[in-house]
DNA sequence: ATAATGACGTCGG
DNA sequence: TCCGACGCCATTA
């Protein structure tokens, strides 16, 4: 959905190209508790790749919930480990007992319904 | 045109 | 399960 004055995540003052406009959407979609990984969000968007993803979120990533983007394994972006675990206590997300990791198997959310 | 880079992913040991 | 090597893909140098 492309706005035609910021009003979103972008409103940082620079223009946004379609490709990021669509992965930032997608990660404003993920409900509180679930996440995907840069991988998902690469398919679910239909080009580009992970690194791709991950550029974007780098880039952008600060206006929309980034601790729902973690990585394959589960394990949210080295360097925001902090911040990402109180996200994630708050919105009680499935963790790997003992670690700092998702529990994918759990939490991975497809884009479809939100369950 | 070639090489390096990056909020990544998969495979083998 | 942990780690390093290699692969990927678009952007930058």
């Amino acid at each position: 959905m492309v706005e035609p004055h910021p009003s979103g995540p972008e409103a940082d003052g620079e223009a946004v190209d379609e490709y990021t406009e669509e992965v930032l959407s997608v990660v404003e979609r993920i409900p509180p508790g679930r996440v995907m990984s840069y991988g998902d969000i690469a398919e679910y968007v239909g080009r580009g790749g992970p690194r791709q993803v991950g550029s974007v979120m780098s880039r952008w990533g600060g206006g929309v919930p980034w601790w729902r983007v973690v990585r394959a394994d589960g394990r949210p972006a080295e360097g925001h480990l902090v911040r990402a675990r109180s996200h994630y206590a708050a919105e009680a997300t499935p963790m790997r007992p003992g670690s700092d990791r998702v529990d994918m198997r759990e939490a991975r959310w497809d884009g479809g319904s939100e369950d």
